[in-house]
DNA sequence: CTGAAAGCGCTTACAG
DNA sequence: CTGAAAGCGCTTACAG
């Protein structure tokens, strides 16, 4: 790697001042043409690129977003990541990524390094352990200190900033409703996340679509599964002491693994068991039967969330009372796993 | 946001120099103790944190990886980055991540930005487009000027770097060996990937195994699909066409659609088509037959990159003669879309 | 024990 | 048309 190229270096070539070179590279019209074009003709043939670093340093912006994410081991959140990288490229923007791995600690000291002027601004989807603690100062302490942030999907209603959700509760009422008017009664919930803002909500609106069509609401059936636990007997005793007409998983492993499990156990899908996943997940498409599922559509998430905060970026001013949640509409895909309405 | 808090303002706070707040925080022997603790309170106060920016522009180093791929829709890559993410957060560095697309402009575009000081080193597969024009002049660049590159996966031999590979060609060799030796002896390969230096070892191998064993070669089941071509019908048209006892599909996508479509043509999988994926995906153990597969141990591949990166940005003078080039061993996971060895 | 100065690589208002 | 100077936020060798 040779030494890289400064002004400086130009300057002496020409015997002429870096400021002088900096404005006949810029093609500041003050600079004579003859000078100028010698100028920017060397520094092209030089590969001359201004340093960033000292640019960032003079305009106190580095043109970078950082991305938290939870994982990166789940298709939604790779979709987002990808609407994210999209309009990031389009204006502009540099991504510094991190993934959290569900643990808060990671979160703190993520923050807690990019507190220090080395990125524009946020987006962050909370870690599991940060939504089951309530603890939101590094967020918070991010915002009054370095930069605007926009959380995506796992949010958190105590922290004042711009959000983009998808709307859990309808959309599991929808989903409960959908199964119910296919004849569907007996309706299971599995998920191996818990202490989730998005699953509470997502168990509010099944509960509520139950209710509002009169089907008895039975806990025993709800599975939410702890981390130590083992996944497959859980299920096995949930279907072998409950009756179920319905399953829905609330993310890809849970979806996927139980409809296994119930096929493994002699259920025939749909007919004895309806499943539903709540993600879209490439794998939906190849399981057999095929998986009936909620589109959350990530990458239009991922997109709305980078716009937003790009926005916030190049604001001047930013007025709290113009933060705003916004929801992304959700759709049901059906596949073989239910049964059709009529 | 507040103004961030600079060591400017702690020295006007005290009446004492920068330099002295500076070295006061460093924990210098040489502050008096007084100063240094009530600087360092106030500091901690107001939540001080040093600007990187101006740290990067002084150190010349910015504790920052670019990493570059050409996709993160694919299960491999994605593990790769896991690993590489894994690896940078523990040795202290962050990531900066663009997804190329498949694309060389972008590729070309991505290497321009972080030429300019932002990045310490460079991590980069090459995009489909890259490698087919063998275009490598922003790759070259990119090492004489700005720093270290580790190449993974898709590579290029006329790069001289270091590089972490899978051994394609010895994998294709053995896969094809295991199909043969389970009784296979029509082995079709399918790929929606073209073009790229992992495909033609893949296939080499292949081939080198068939001759092996005497079976001759038939190019009419080699089927590498271009992107505008249909999917479906080329598929449909080898089955139809050509007598196959196996399918090793070269990437996720091939491999799950032609199960699928061989399935819905009437064939029993593994009896009347064995079928084999070349990359490791969550897919293949929901399918049905699960899908027999080579891990490629993406995240360990990840894992190395990163290693041998931050070893080379760490590393005072890089000798070229040192570049190597690692090879990961893959592995076979049997599952029920390939019969059993006896 | 503390400060002034130089410097990382750049830009730009101010002089001339 | 061109340069000297100040400044972005920091560190550190050199003085005292």
């Amino acid at each position: 790697m040779k030494e890289r190229i400064t002004l400086k270096h130009i300057a002496k070539e020409f015997n002429v001042s870096i400021a002088t070179v900096s404005r006949a590279l810029k093609n500041s019209y003050e600079i004579g043409e003859a000078t100028r074009e010698k100028i920017q003709e060397y520094a092209k043939h030089h590969n001359y690129k201004p340093n960033s670093i000292a640019l960032s340093l003079l305009n106190k912006k580095t043109k970078t977003i950082g991305v938290v994410m939870p994982t990166i081991l789940n298709h939604f959140f790779v979709k987002i990541f990808n609407g994210i990288e999209q309009v990031a490229n389009e204006k502009g923007y540099n991504l510094i990524t991190i993934i959290s791995n569900g643990k808060l600690e990671k979160e703190i000291a993520s923050l807690d390094m990019l507190e220090n002027g080395f990125i524009d601004g946020l987006l962050i989807s909370l870690s599991e352990e940060t939504q089951s603690k309530q603890h939101f100062k590094h967020i918070e302490g991010f915002i009054n200190n370095a930069g605007p942030v926009v959380m995506f999907d796992r949010v958190s209603d105590s922290v004042e900033t711009d959000k983009i959700i998808v709307d859990d509760f309808n959309c599991a009422y929808k989903t409960t409703e959908h199964l119910i008017k296919t004849g569907c009664k007996r309706i299971a919930i599995v998920s191996v996340l818990d202490n989730l803002g998005i699953i509470k909500l997502r168990i509010e609106g099944y509960k509520k679509a139950l209710e509002d069509y009169n089907i008895p609401i039975n806990e025993k059936i709800i599975t939410l599964i702890k981390k130590d636990y083992d996944f497959e007997t859980e299920i096995k005793t949930m279907l072998d002491y409950q009756k179920i007409d319905a399953i829905i998983g609330l993310e890809e492993f849970s979806t996927a693994e139980s409809m296994l499990i119930a096929k493994k156990r002699g259920y025939k899908i749909p007919e004895d068991i309806s499943v539903i996943g709540f993600t879209s997940s490439e794998l939906f498409r190849y399981t057999n039967p095929s998986i009936t599922c909620i589109s959350q559509h990530g990458v239009y998430m991922g997109k709305n969330a980078a716009e937003k905060l790009i926005e916030r970026i190049e604001q001047k001013d930013i007025d709290k009372s113009t933060f705003e949640t916004k929801v992304i509409k959700t759709s049901l895909l059906e596949r073989e796993s239910t049964r059709p309405l009529d």
